[in-house]
Order: C-alpha cells, then sequence, then structure tokens
DNA sequence: AAGCGCCTTACAATTTCCTTACAACCTACG
DNA sequence: CGTAGGTTGTAAGGAAATTGTAAGGCGCTT
C-alpha cells in the first residue's frame, strides 16, 4: 500500500487529509511538526509527503530539505495557505513535485497526489522544476532564467510560474481565472489588473517581437494559450 | 451580479456576513435554517452556498446533500464553530468545495469564496465544454475556436453559446425567444436586432458560403434549426 | 542608494457586440 | 399573380468590454 507522510501542524486539516486518504486506500502517516516528520519518515520511508509551510519547529522548506538529503526522489508536495509562499518553495530548488494554495479541494487534493503518483511511477522524473522548451527558449526554472541561444534572458519566480503552467497545457486556452488562481492564490482580486501587468512584462522580457507574441499568444474573451 | 446563499442560525453571523459580502457586490440571499435554505436555493438558484454545520431542523449536512441532488456542481462551502465537525463534512464525501471554522476573518471568508468561485468559474462553468462536430466543423469551446479541417477559425464567446444551443437542440427549431433567453438572459429586449446580427456575423465566419447556409438555417417564422 | 519584483493607476488599443438604417425576403390576402 | 405587411439579412458606425502598457510607488535585497 501507498504510504503517504503528511506534515500539517493544524490539527484538524491533518486529520480531514487522513480520513480523506484512507478512504482512498493510501496509508497515512500523520505528523504535526516539522521535526517528527523528519523522524517518521526515517522510520517509515513513505512513498509520498504532503507538507505544510507554516508549521512549528522545522518549517516545510527546512524538513523537504532534511528529506532530501536522504532521498531525492521522494514526491513532495506543498501546501500553504499564501500563494507567496509558493515563489519561496520553487526559488529554494527544494525539488518539490507541485505545490497547492489553501483552500483546496478534497477532490483536488487527491486528483494531484494521484498523478503525481503516476508521474513519477512510470518516469522518474517528471519534476515540477524540470527545464522545458518553448519555441526557440530553454527554459530553466532553477536558475530562473531561460537561454535563447547563448543569450541569457533573467526571470522572476512568478514568470517562470505563468510559463511552465502555459508549457503544461500547451495547445489548450488557459483562462485567466485558472491563471489567478494557479499563480496567485487566494490573494488575487479579480479587478486587478496584476496579471495583465505580469503578462506584458513577461512578454517584453522573452518575446522577440512582443507586439507579436509567439509564445504568449491572446485569446480575447477567453484567456493565453502557448503553440 | 454572483448570487451566493447564506445558511446560518445565528443573527449576528447571518446579518454581517450579508453586509460583508453585499459590499463586496454579491447579491446575498439569508436563509436562518436549512429547510429555508433548501426552498431558496430551488427558487433563486444562487451561485455560491454558505453553509452553517449547526442548525435547527435541517443541519447542514442535510441541505448539503439536498442541493447536490438538485445541482452537482454549485460551490459549498461550510462554516462551523467546532473543527471536529469538518472531519465529518469531508467524509461524508458531501461534494464539499471548502471548510472555515468558526470565528473566520472577513478577509479570509471574502478570499474563499472568491478563490473557489475563479476555480469552478472556469472549471465547466455549469454547462459541459466538450468539443462538439457540426457538419464539417469541429468546434472547440475551450479555445473559441473551430476546425474544418486544418483551417483554423476564431470564434466569439457569444458565437460559441450559440452554436452549442443549436447543436443540443439539433434537428429542431429553436425560436428567437428562446435563444434570446439562453444566450442572452432578461436583458434581451424583443425588438432589438442583437440576435440577428450576431446569426449573420456567425455565418460569416463559418459558413463556407453564408448566403446558402447549412450549419445555421433560416425557419421563417419561427426561429433557426441546425441539421 | 540602487536594483528588482510586483503592484496599482491611468490611459490607449483592440475586439466584441449592439444599434441603426435600409435591403431582401417570405407569406397571406385581394 | 401582385402587392402589403411582417420578418430576416447585413453594412456601417459607435458603445461597451477586454486587453495592452507606460508611469509611478512600495517593499525587499544587495
Amino acid at each position: 500500500m501507498t504510504k503517504i507522510l503528511i506534515a500539517e501542524d493544524d490539527d484538524h486539516t491533518r486529520d480531514a487529509l487522513r480520513e480523506v486518504l484512507s478512504m482512498e486506500g493510501y496509508e497515512v502517516i500523520p505528523a504535526s511538526d516539522g521535526l517528527q516528520a523528519v523522524d517518521f519518515f526515517r522510520a517509515e520511508s513513505p512513498d509520498f509527503v504532503c507538507l505544510d509551510v507554516m508549521m512549528p519547529g522545522l518549517n516545510g522548506y527546512e524538513v523537504c530539505k532534511q528529506i532530501r538529503r536522504q532521498d531525492e526522489k521522494v514526491p513532495i508536495l506543498f501546501l500553504t495557505a499564501k500563494a507567496e509562499e509558493i515563489d519561496t518553495v520553487l526559488g529554494l530548488e527544494l525539488g518539490a513535485d507541485d505545490y497547492m494554495t489553501k483552500p483546496f479541494g478534497v477532490k483536488e487534493i487527491i486528483a494531484r497526489i494521484r498523478a503525481i503518483l503516476r508521474r513519477t511511477a512510470s518516469r522518474g522524473g517528471g519534476k515540477a522544476d524540470d527545464d522545458f522548451t518553448m519555441d526557440d527558449l530553454r527554459i530553466v526554472p532553477t536558475e530562473l532564467r531561460a537561454y535563447r541561444d547563448k543569450l541569457e534572458l533573467a526571470l522572476s519566480p512568478r514568470d517562470v510560474k505563468v510559463l511552465r503552467l502555459l508549457y503544461e497545457r500547451r495547445g489548450k486556452v488557459i483562462d485567466r481565472n485558472t491563471l489567478a488562481d494557479e499563480v496567485w492564490g487566494v490573494d488575487y482580486f479579480p479587478e486587478s489588473r496584476a496579471l495583465d501587468q505580469h503578462i506584458s512584462q513577461l512578454r517584453k522580457r522573452i518575446e522577440k517581437d512582443p507586439a507579436q507574441p509567439r509564445i504568449i499568444r491572446t485569446v480575447h474573451g477567453a484567456g493565453y494559450r502557448f503553440e
């Protein structure tokens, strides 16, 4: 049976996750703080780890580092209430496989865990911060940079998130809501123009001709699309 | 305007929520017990539901079940004073989208409602966003496009609505009133020519010969028909 | 202090959609 | 038939909504 370690200090979130994941047929190992999580990881060698970022003692980042010292491959899913913390997760090169911003639905988290397990089971790679290529651009998330030939382009954490999302769903239109949700999380106000602004800036950075974008295309009334 | 049904027996909490959410531009429908909540849901078809777990008469779980019998998709947020109740919410697989334990902050609940609405609005939006085929045209609603062989045709959101309606009732005549109602909603003035205009534009986009339409056919004095 | 990331604000550009005006068409009735 | 009256088609222009982007500010890091 697949073992899942859950490190989450809020009792009720933890219990709820345990309940739900047990129902799904996983063996759940609950930990209520960072130290416990590291101990349990050593003792139980789980197949999957859910890490809350904010925890007393060792926080999620630290726990992640500790775990990665022992195991480079075990899939790690970060849970966080604030979308900004995700920047840190990605920026720190912790080797996280995915992240979710609270609040998340039960079905959503189950779906993600299943998806990650599928990915990692089949390939063994597919990390959330693997390099990827868009058009003639090579994006290297761990360096927050992109390369066109030998030219280096600097990217911000948010740029990378937007690009990865577009890359993962290339060919499809990503509507503004989804984009806001995945990149900004609960903190995004729909009437804000932050999203447009970011797209504009990003195009200036990566497009050869920002007026005729090839990588980030607009689908008026729907969202954005790559390819 | 987005309608939110609030089922909460405590007068003070209910009024506070109504006040706050009205300020945010939502239309609030307050219900003070479970039965009322179910009635109001039927009558008003709200876009979002906040359910207190503990209520006289029908409790939150029961209300949720009733609502889910009518509508599988409407987002439901549980409110509760006791954190343990959350386990029940999740365990029962009621299809809840999120939960909050009292006391909660004003900003927190607004942020969550917004986030959930964003998520659910983009995924499905109530209607099935599946592709469909009309004549030699493949319509892809999520991309706001149609394909004829390899040829890509751009569509507007309204185009897609019209086409989907015709597709769903293919073979039958859709009269102008129905069409106006389904696509434009209550804001449509019968003497407006917006509908004709839209059909005309749409034909120019998708018909090989707009003068001899094969996809959107006119049934004089009755309406339009496909197939 | 300077640089960077990211936000808000304000305004410009673009696209969609509606109104208007008139042409074309259908149908019923003499 | 033939014409009147109602119905539908469509070109043109402008209103409304959506998206693009420059400018400026705040907070953080160096």
